[in-house]
DNA sequence: AACTATTTATAAGA
DNA sequence: TTCTTATAAATAGTT
């Protein structure tokens, strides 16, 4: 986060500006449909929409209402990807440990090399905190997937108390 | 628009990755809160959503609607756990960004050292794929979030859109 | 997927 | 906000 307000408030016009931009270029060039809202800081709101903001976002989780087996589809799709989290969480300690070991072996590299010389070329210190973090991620991963089940869970409720009511389909759909 | 089908497609893969990129970092540099949705010229879907995507369209100036309080009560939990989510995820990239440099230090320190020795003492190859997978994971998560977040904004948005700007020019909506 | 020549975005300063 | 400019990033074309 940019620390100074009139360089951080600069800084979101232009980018802005930018990303309109190049969202427009994405639908011009590519044969896209896009609908991008932001909202400032201080609660301005800017949209873009090809072909329109509603357009896009009504075509959303169309064909097809939120059923049961919408509903299991998503299902099987949260555990394919916790599970894909969870390998790469475990690749990313793999990575992590074996950048840590490089930094070590660097260290002792570099005291073979530098010994005596009163200066090193090189001194990059490993972040321990990495794994703790890491770690601290992984958790709160949990607790949201975890949190997920039981929206899912409320909003089965919901529908079926509810099923006089027009009920919308998901709010993003990507497969 | 680009001719060539293929050509059309991959530029289209990276300029969606690129917009995702520029739209994450507005939110991370200027404290904006974002909704991207794009539908590819085959119709598959992708979103980004700082803090979600349904809490930006659900931010979208409708005051005092009907239970929104009541079902904005549920959200705020959710959309905390997911705001926070977001972050780690940017620093985890930081992180290995930073790691990733580190193992590119120590492979220019190797090849100074050990130049014409036949052998290397350190070969740890750095897995260049983490980051992009990490993106398609995230990118795969929001989605999901999404598809499981409580599914009214669609239809409320359908019948009374503030949001209709037809013709694709970017616009304010305003508050 | 990688590379790279070129274009484009943007931070800082005015 | 707009303009300028040095630097950084995105990307089209190519392999």
């Amino acid at each position: 986060m940019i620390q100074r307000a009139d360089a951080r408030q600069v800084s979101f016009s232009k980018r802005r500006s930018g990303l309109f931009k190049k969202a427009s270029e994405l639908c011009t060039l590519c044969g896209a449909e896009t609908a991008l809202i932001i909202f400032s800081p201080r609660g301005k709101a800017f949209s873009f929409g090809h072909p329109s903001v509603a357009a896009v976002i009504d075509r959303v989780g169309r064909p097809g209402r939120l059923d049961a087996d919408t509903i299991r589809e998503a299902e099987a799709h949260q555990e394919s990807v916790l599970r894909n989290l969870n390998k790469q969480y475990s690749d990313l300690l793999n990575q992590l440990e074996a950048e840590k070991k490089r930094g070590e072996e660097l260290k002792q590299l570099r005291k073979e090399y530098c010994q005596g010389q009163g200066r090193c070329l090189f001194d990059v210190p490993i972040n321990e905190l990495s794994f703790e973090e890491l770690l601290t991620q992984k958790a709160a991963m949990e607790e949201l997937m975890g949190k997920l089940v039981n929206h899912r869970e409320q909003h089965l409720l919901a529908r079926d108390s509810a099923l006089t009511q027009p009920g919308g389909s998901s709010s993003v759909v990507g497969h």
